[in-house]
RNA sequence: AGGGGUGUCGCCAAGUUGGUAAGGCAACGGGUUUUGGUCCCGUCAUUUCGAGGGUUCGAGUCCUUCCGCCCCUGCCA
């Protein structure tokens, strides 16, 4: 079934996920009319690194949900920690959402925007006695927490009366002190089983140039006093986030209700994970940092801009999206997954073309020596109606090194001494002559050609079960050909060794560059386009690609039998 | 005086108020094929739902006791 729509996030109803439990939950809370509008939800980001495939899972849960019940669902900004957020960040995420097929309309919104607003309530818990400010030591802060089997201690500044609090509080703001020396701290329980209500801190002094508000304030809010306010303001209905937030959803609620104010619902999903690669951020960081990639958009890279210069359609994303589901439960999802997805999406939409990755030279001795015949490859052979590419065939032309064997097993269906194939799409050609070199590295085929084969069959219906991509070597012209392998050769670079590093799980041969052979109607593409070059795989066309110096990236490899039954064979 | 979350096929994941284990990926057979691709057909949890007890005519679903894994002791999010 080919997909002929253009398949946008907004338009297609055939990528709706099946019922999970947060849907199920939408439901029950529509159906009971406990939804004022209708579904309400948000992305939260923190500007502090690219988008990767975790992220999509929970745009396309957030924004998804949004969409399928008629909702709204905002991009919000979560950016109360300036030392480590920045401009580049928020357009990177801008420009990934968008391109993942989603739309948040005028509904943009930052953190920092509700920076007064946090504040004015923050007062109003210390007026409460709710907050207070404590000039312990981070290090001291640490200690009187206890630990998860002793309960904590109260604070010697915990019982400061309300106007010496607000006193300290708006001289943190105007800037009196220094980094550390106090904190504003919600007055909660110190002995609660659950450490993050042991008194958590509300507010910290950073003296630290915010890449919105500059310098107007030197406190900054925390993640759990912040997130449930900016939910509530924005009249957020449900507030997903992953299951590491399940402990905070208990002081989520404990300052919406002591505030007193609208009460969004938080409901924690399993975060992605996927084999052979990493998802964690300050992992992704660092291979950008130290260079282990070329950057956030290396082909090789989980990020959304760098499998988005691999070639991987957002359509694959938001598919792959909706068949790992959501739940509650750990899981790794297999990389492979992804790959049929993408290859599923590619198989629809990406044209056919041929290339040659590892030329080997054949001579088609008895095909006239200055004539070159133009045949048609079908850009899609399942819908002929869309049209074929014209390609030049002429007496010599490259095929695949890995097509021809000297020694061929029986089952080896290409090219090997005496062997018959076809080219597609052109004439069928028998094996004559090996040519070798003084060491005996075989440099090129002497072939002859059945003039009768012509279009690639013959009147004899004689069976040839292989058929071999070619280039024309008159007309071919070369590109760079950048061929990727998963970025680490372990399943689950995110468990090491104790001692270890995941740096060390690294794949050394995860970047290959090849020089290969295409036909030229080919190499005049603009980046970002994808082709299927036949029997080898899918191949995008590289940010870096130009005329004159063509660079194609794998997206990913067709499906092997072949390969895979030769290694089963081996072993 | 720890708390919270979670265990259904190799990987994801459905399983209404208990009624006799969906689906996808992978794998494995076979067919079609001018891509060893695509497509099509078939197989793939019946002493089985982490394990043991119990309730019941009947338990993945209820009770109970264990066990495993994950999260929490940031002035990160």
């Amino acid at each position: 079934m080919i997909d002929h729509d253009t398949d946008t996030a907004a338009s297609s109803s055939s990528d709706a996920p099946a019922k999970d439990f947060i849907r199920a939950m939408v439901e029950r809370d529509l159906s009971a009319g406990r939804l004022g509008r209708t579904v309400h939800t948000r992305f939260p980001p923190e500007p502090n690194g690219y988008l990767h495939l975790g992220h999509a899972k929970s745009i396309c849960l957030n924004f998804g949900l949004a969409r399928e019940y008629n909702g709204l669902c905002n991009l919000r900004f979560d950016d109360t920690n300036p030392l480590k957020e920045s401009r580049e960040y928020v357009d990177a995420i801008r420009e990934d959402v968008r391109w993942l097929g989603f739309d948040w309309e005028d509904r943009e919104y930052y953190a920092s925007d509700y920076f007064e607003q946090l504040y004015e309530f923050a007062e109003k818990l210390i007026r409460m006695g709710k907050a207070y400010v404590d000039s312990l030591t981070a290090d001291e802060i640490r200690e009187f927490r206890g630990t998860l089997t002793r309960p904590g201690r109260n604070s010697p500044y915990r019982e400061r009366g309300v106007e010496e609090n607000l006193d300290l509080f708006r001289r943190m703001r105007a800037g009196e002190f220094a980094d550390g020396a106090h904190v504003l701290r919600a007055r909660i329980n110190m002995a609660s089983p659950n450490l993050i209500m042991r008194d958590p801190a509300l507010y910290r002094i950073r003296k630290a140039r915010h890449h919105r508000t500059d310098e107007r304030w030197c406190i900054y809010p925390m993640y759990d006093y912040t997130h449930c306010i900016s939910d509530s303001l924005e009249g957020v209905t449900h507030s997903l986030c992953t299951l590491e937030f399940v402990n905070n959803r208990e002081l989520y609620d404990w300052i919406l209700e002591t505030l007193g104010i609208y009460h969004p619902e938080q409901t924690e999903f399993a975060r992605l994970s996927i084999t052979c690669t990493v998802l964690s951020k300050r992992k992704l960081i660092q291979l950008v940092e130290e260079k282990r990639v070329a950057g956030w958009d290396d082909p090789r890279m989980p990020t959304l801009s760098g499998l988005r210069r691999r070639g991987v359609p957002p359509e694959a994303l938001r598919d792959f999206c909706s068949r790992i589901g959501v739940a509650r439960a750990d899981n790794t999802v297999e990389y492979g997954l992804l790959e049929f997805c993408v290859r599923e999406r590619l198989n629809a939409t990406a044209p056919r073309a041929m290339a040659v990755l590892n030329p080997l030279k054949v001579i088609v001795e008895n095909y006239p020596e200055d004539q070159v015949e133009w045949f048609a490859l079908p850009l899609m052979p399942d819908c002929p109606e869309k049209g074929v590419r014209r390609i030049p065939f002429s007496r010599e032309i490259w095929i695949e090194r890995e097509d021809f064997r000297e020694d061929a097993p029986k089952k080896f269906f290409r090219l090997a001494p005496g062997r018959e194939v076809r080219l597609r799409c052109a004439y069928y050609i028998t094996c004559k002559e090996v040519l070798k070199d003084a060491s005996g590295n075989i440099t090129g085929l002497i072939c002859t050609y059945d003039p009768q084969s012509r279009g690639g069959g013959t009147p004899d219906n004689r069976k040839i079960k292989g058929t071999l991509h070619w280039v024309a070597a008159s007309h071919c012209r070369s590109m760079e050909v950048r061929l990727y392998e998963h970025l680490f050769c372990r399943e689950d670079p995110e468990n090491v060794e104790p001692d270890t590093s995941f740096l060390d799980l690294l794949n050394p041969d995860s970047l290959r560059i090849v020089e290969g052979l295409a036909d030229p109607s080919v190499i005049g593409l603009a980046p970002g386009q994808c082709l299927q070059f036949e029997r080898l795989g899918y191949f995008t066309v590289d940010a870096d690609s130009t005329p004159e110096h063509p660079v194609f990236n794998r997206t990913v490899s067709l499906k092997d039998t072949w390969t895979k039954l030769e290694k089963r064979n081996e072993e």
